[in-house]
RNA sequence: GGCCCCAUCGUCUAACGGUUAGGACGCCAGGUUCUCAACCUGGUAAUCAGGGUUCGAUUCCCUGUGGGGUCACCA
């Protein structure tokens, strides 16, 4: 059987898209799955979209989340030749023709064609030339483009491996450019002489690929080249159900990252838009994925992407990865470091507080502010709602007194809370005339983590001068 | 508008003719508890509509409706 082979063909002409990283992700897991080949190939026929540096970009975020070409990165403007060979080819065989139409004049009967409510489709002009005109245009030094030449009459078929058959009249098709002006293709034809010419085995690309599907089939028919697999992936969806953009949220995998969202969550929420394992496991490492994969599990509606349910995986991730504390978490903690700034060096600490509360890293910044400053409170935010000034009182000055007496060496929160839970029982006080006025007393807030955890990250210097500060309050 | 595709809870999805239509996120309620989070328990909520085919349709077929994609010398 012929290996299995596909690719992933951006065109460097942005970031990565939530959407371009699913695709991507589908088609390294399938050839992962089949011990084939991944290849990424940059299609940059578009001078003018053209951004420098984006195909390095690209390829670096894609290597970030752990897909990486088996092959050398190919650009398809420096094999221009080969599209050209294959345009001649098609003009040999009368498949193809020049066109010598100005964009003024297509412009003008496109306007024409939509004022009479017709569709808008390439009118021929140019096919019928003889030799002596389009010698003589040339010599002119009159440009022209490469047409493809739809046989009008055909049904032409496609089988894809999502969506099953497709057919669609030639008729209903455009004679459209294969080779610019410029001498650069189309995607069209440099995407087909490019994946014969790579020998892949799988096209694996987005939903909105299908209406220039059968454009496809002919191409590789006129040449004749095999037909690789299709397969058409659902579109990644708006709330609103149209097609993921920015505008309506963040869309570039670098902004997620940015935003303390882990590769891990990306790649296991993105895996399962638009594909399910057929159990209820919900959570896949990469691995995991690769051997799970198949085509035949994969949808044909699109879906819609829900940050909410991402919000969940990566929440649920940073808490297992705490939960393990291996080389993952040293990893998680550097991680978390730039979003701390100045106290960056807590950043251990602060992750284990934090970590079950947040859903991404970069809500830790906010969320630990009050642990470096203490906010300003009001002094009845001290009293727990169950109890009353002279308890409150009672309970936090009974506190200092109690951890004052607790050595440095031994200032860790299973030392202060059953010191803590023995003066309660002792005083029959209950643990809300004492925990609570702790907590405000430690962080100036109402929801934060228990008193405990508190004073052993604050250290007791300073746990002992915020609770000191509570008590002059309440004087 | 032409062409193409799609259609199960709000969202991601399972059920390859026979299920009380399942799971997850979210949401709600309760438990735990000094608060929040986590955790546990329970609940909420769906087969777009109408026709067929069939003993039986979420599932197959048709029509309608709805949604989306695409109509460039962009990919």
């Amino acid at each position: 059987m012929e290996k299995i082979r596909t690719r992933f063909a951006p065109s460097p002409t942005g970031y990565l898209h939530i959407g371009g990283l699913r695709t991507a992700l589908f088609s390294y897991l399938w050839a992962k799955k089949n011990k084939g080949e991944f290849i990424i190939r940059i299609e940059d026929t578009d001078r003018e979209r053209y951004i420098a540096n984006a195909d390095q970009e690209l390829i670096d975020t894609l290597a970030k989340v752990g897909i990486v070409s088996d092959v050398e990165v190919k650009h398809q403007s420096d094999r221009l030749s080969l599209y050209q060979k294959a345009s001649d080819k098609l003009i040999n065989n009368n498949q193809a023709y020049k066109c010598f139409c100005s964009p003024e004049r297509l412009d003008k009967v496109r306007e024409e064609q939509q004022k009479n409510k017709q569709v808008p489709k390439y009118d021929r002009h140019c096919l019928n030339l003889s030799k002596e005109e389009i010698d003589k245009n040339i010599q002119a030094g009159q440009k022209f483009v490469v047409r493809f030449k739809i046989p009008d009459d055909e049904i032409i078929v496609g089988q894809d491996a999502v969506y099953g058959k497709i057919s669609i009249k030639g008729q209903d098709l455009d004679d459209f450019v294969i080779l610019k002006s410029n001498k650069f293709p189309t995607y069209h034809l440099a995407n087909v002489v490019d994946d014969h010419d790579m020998r892949i085995s799988h096209v694996i690309r987005g939903e909105e690929w299908m209406p220039s599907f059968p454009k496809h089939i002919l191409i590789y028919k006129a040449l004749k080249y095999n037909l690789p697999t299709f397969v058409h992936l659902p579109l990644l969806l708006n709330p609103d159900k149209s097609k993921l953009s920015k505008r309506q949220g963040d869309v570039a995998v670098e902004d997620y990252l940015k935003k303390g969202y882990l590769i891990e969550s990306l790649i296991n929420y993105v895996a399962l838009l638009g594909w399910n394992p057929g159990n209820d496991q919900e959570f896949f490492m990469i691995n995991e994925l690769i051997k799970e994969f198949s085509l035949e599990k994969i949808n044909k509606a699109g879906a819609v992407f829900d940050i909410t349910k991402l919000n969940w995986f990566n929440a649920e991730y940073i808490r297992k990865i705490i939960e393990q504390n291996d080389k993952r978490f040293e990893q998680l903690i550097s991680n978390t470091e730039k979003f701390l700034g100045k106290n960056a060096h807590k950043a251990k600490k602060v992750l284990r507080l934090f970590g079950s509360r947040i859903d991404n890293l970069a809500d830790l910044g906010e969320d630990s502010k009050f642990l470096f400053d203490l906010p300003e409170y009001d002094k009845e935010m001290l009293i727990f709602k169950k109890s009353d000034f002279e308890k409150t009182k009672e309970g936090i000055n009974l506190a200092l007194g109690i951890l004052g007496k607790i050595h440095h060496s031994e200032w860790d929160q299973d030392t202060i809370n059953n010191s803590i839970k023995d003066i309660i029982a002792k005083r029959n006080l209950s643990p809300g005339d004492i925990f609570w006025p702790l907590r405000v007393a430690c962080s100036g807030l109402e929801r934060s983590p228990s008193p405990g955890e508190l004073l052993e990250f604050l250290g007791k210097e300073e746990a002992l001068s915020r609770v000191k500060k509570a008590i002059k309050k309440l004087s």
